[in-house]
This record gives C-alpha cells, structure tokens and sequence, in this order.
DNA sequence: CTTTTAGTGAGACGATCGTCTCATGTCAAG
DNA sequence: CTTGACATGAGACGATCGTCTCACTAAAAG
C-alpha cells in the first residue's frame, strides 16, 4: 500500500507546481517615493538584525532576525525577497574599509606600496569577518545559480573602489589596456573569495595568506607598469 | 491574543532544543567493511544522480536525488549528512582535466606557456559546469561557516597537482620560499572561484576573463623565476 | 535451508522557507 | 478630526529539510 505517501511527494506527476521564479518578487506595495522614513528606518533595521545574528556564524532563520528587529516575519518578506538577500547586504557595510581615511595622511604615491595598503585593509576585514562573510558568499552564489535575470545588483563591488583609489597617482604611468587587465586581476586578489582559496583549499593560516597576497599584487602592478613603460600591450609578440 | 502562534514558534523559551551539531552525524550503523559492495554502489548512485540534476543550475531536492538513484530518502541521508554533502562531491568528478593527456605530447618546457595551458583548461572546466560549481561552491561555504571541526576533506584541491605539474620541468629554477609562494597565488587564479569573481563582481565576460587570468599567471611566474635568478626571496629588502 | 544482521523503504515528526490573505495600525492630506 | 492609502502584524498553507522509528529485504554465515 503505497497509497499514503510523505505530504510531500503527493501529487507526484505536476511536481514542481509552484515553480520558484526567484526574480518576480514584487516589492509588495512599496512605491519609489511614499512613507519612506517609516520604509528606510524597517529596512536598516533589518540588516542591522542580521548583521548582528551573523557574527557567530550560524546562518540566521529569517524568524530570527524578524524577531531581532521587532518586525513581523511577512514584513521581513516585504523587504527582501529571501534569507539570502538579506545576509548579502548585512555583513560588509559595517566593516567595509573607508577609502578616504586609509589614504588620508598618506603621501606616497608609489603604486606598490599603496596597492599592498589596500590589500592589507581588505585582508583584514575578509578574515575579521569570515562567518558572516562565508554566508553572504553562499547567498550569492545560490541566487546567481538560479533566476539569472538579475536586474537587481547581485553582489556590490568594494575592490575596484579600492583599487582605483589606490593607484590614482600612478595612474597616467599605465596604458589603457593594461590597467583595465590590472584592475581585473587585482579584484581576483583582493576580495574574499580569496580567503576562502586560503582557507578551504591551501589550508594557509592568515599570515601565510597576507603574504602571499602581498607578493602577488606588487609583482602585478610590477609588471602592469613595466609593460606599459615598454609601450607593449601584450608581450607574446 | 497572541496565544496561538504559527507552529514554528512554539516553545520560545528554550528556542533552539535540537541545536544542530553539523558534524556527529553517524553514518548510520556502517562499519567499514561490510557489504561493502552494495554500499559502494549506493553512493556511486547517488552521486552520479545528484550530478546529473545539478547541471540545469536549480538546486536539486533531496527527494528527487533519492528518486532519481532510484533510493529512499531515509537510504540518501544514511550516506550524506544532508543535501550540501552530496551536491560537495557531485559535480567535477567527471570535469576535472586530466593532468597526463595535458601534457603529454607537449614538449614545452616554458613555465609560463605551460601554466598559460594549465589555467586554460581550468578555465574551461570552471565556465562549462558554472552551476554545478556555484552550487558546490555554496555548500562547503556554508558547511565550513557551522561546525568546523572537519575532520572531513572540506574541498579537494585539484589545482595544486596541475600547477605542480605545469611547473615541474622548471622547478629547479625556482628558490623554494619563491615557488611556494607562487604556488598560493597563483591557485588564487586558477580556481572556480576566480569565475565567480569575473561573473559576479567584474561582470566580465568568459573570453575577458581569460585574457585577464593568461596575463596574470604569466606574470607572476616570470616575477618569481626573476626574483629566484636574482637570489633574493623578497624584495622590499 | 535456516539464522543472523546489515542495508533499505516507508513515513511520521518538528523546523524553516516563501507565499498568501485578512485585519489592524499609522502616516499624511483634506 | 476624519479619511484613505500604505505599512505592518498575525497566521494559514504547502514544500523541503534532517531526524527518527519500525518493518522488511537480502546478503552472509552456519
């Protein structure tokens, strides 16, 4: 008698009846422009409840940052579409690295040296933040995999801020073309997703890690600057 | 009124009662060496199915990787601690470059040309099976961010023999502290997660995306073969 | 062939997810 | 102050997760 069957496979033939299209998530009723002090204060204070939930690294269930924030489990939904949406944005604006300050009262414009200073804020604030920055990691990757639409920003660009900001005084030293490539290959570095390469596949301590890093964004903008200064773009001929 | 609450929420007070302890989980009453047939080709099952679900990119159910290895729900988790676990081992198996045919009738023994290879078929693994690998990706990100004890293989590192063997016939011009620094930064590259950087955060495109990686690898290898021949380990001395 | 026992199937269970509806509260314009 | 639009709260609902128990099957040992 396989007549009963588990709640959960019954109806078996239509399956996926309900479907998940990840990106129609309306913003309930939420109009650009009306009541958006009440909108501004629900929504920080979300992120804030999640930011804070996430410091043990146990992923939060949405009840719990709900109820954290004083809100309403389908408010919650009213704001963010998912769990996931909602640990992406939390644990980075806390921690992020202020560009003006870390350059402030620093006058040298040597490439190198500021490069490895930008990196050396990002190292920190990755490895500081590792659990909450694991889980918004995951929540990315998940949503990429599936609704590819995609017209909501997945995933907010600190490094090419940084990098930018880093080598502005050198900037005229580099052809067009190699720094774009430069650019690139130092957001490979510098983000996050480079401490989990140290951490779950090299199985480097954060030391180790700096290190590395260190070596390999000098030796590319080395390298950047001195293509550039030869008046080649690429060298293979 | 607020005496019924929604199911979940009942018992507030000692919240989290089964408290789950990602990694004591036991394989259920397996010993080792038991019918170890049949236990092997449960697994193999299940694998291969999960990896057959996994390449549409939708996160496949329990349920349907069971049904599809034609095996019960109670069965699959005998074998797999939870979903994550399967979809961890599932994906590259049958992706991975082969490190021999690579390089087998290729005489060259330029480091760089041949870690320019090397990248290039983890280059191509990592872009064809993009949604197995995010959702591999996000599994161990988030097995690693709860229980930590790991006793089990997080992440298996198949980029580590492939560099090593890209690098073989030029090791011995490298100093050893200068190769296994090159080593770290240039998995950093080489990775699948590298792609996700590319996608999600530089929202380059595949082709732009090799361009950036062939420059970078080629330029830290010829940084660290000069830094070796100049017999200096590090630079800013 | 019988007995033992390890692997399995079926499904109940509580927890969380994301959706939906209805009622209530609250801001802001008249 | 009233009123209407909008934000919120409360909770039902079906789906999936991971755990657990019980019964059944089939491999291995005698």
């Amino acid at each position: 008698m396989s007549d009963r069957k588990r709640p959960a496979a019954k109806a078996k033939a239509p399956r996926k009846p309900l479907e998940r299209k990840p990106s129609d998530h309306k913003p309930a009723e939420h109009k650009p422009a009306e009541r958006a002090n009440q909108r501004y204060r629900t929504r920080k204070d979300l992120i804030a409840a999640a930011e804070q939930l996430m410091k043990n690294g146990h992923k939060p269930s949405l009840e719990d940052i709900a109820a954290a924030a004083r809100v309403s489990r389908a408010t919650a939904y009213r704001y963010f579409p998912n769990v996931e949406a909602l640990l992406i944005e939390a644990p980075l604006d806390s921690a992020a690295p202020d560009i003006e300050a870390l350059f402030a009262k620093d006058a040298s414009i040597d490439p190198e040296a500021r490069i490895d200073k930008a990196e050396a804020a990002m190292h920190r604030m990755a490895f500081d933040n590792e659990a909450g920055i694991r889980l918004m990691l995951a929540a990315t990757l998940t949503r990429a995999a599936e609704g590819r639409d995609a017209t909501v920003p997945l995933r907010q660009n600190r490094r090419g801020p940084l990098i930018d900001a880093a080598l502005a005084p050198a900037r005229a030293r580099f052809r067009k073309a190699a720094y774009a490539r430069l650019r690139a290959a130092l957001a490979l570095i510098f983000g996050s997703e480079s401490m989990i390469v140290f951490r779950d596949v090299l199985r480097l301590d954060e030391k180790e890690a700096r290190q590395v890093k260190s070596w390999a964004v000098k030796a590319l903008v080395r390298a950047a600057l001195e293509e550039s200064r030869k008046g080649e773009d690429s060298r293979h001929g």
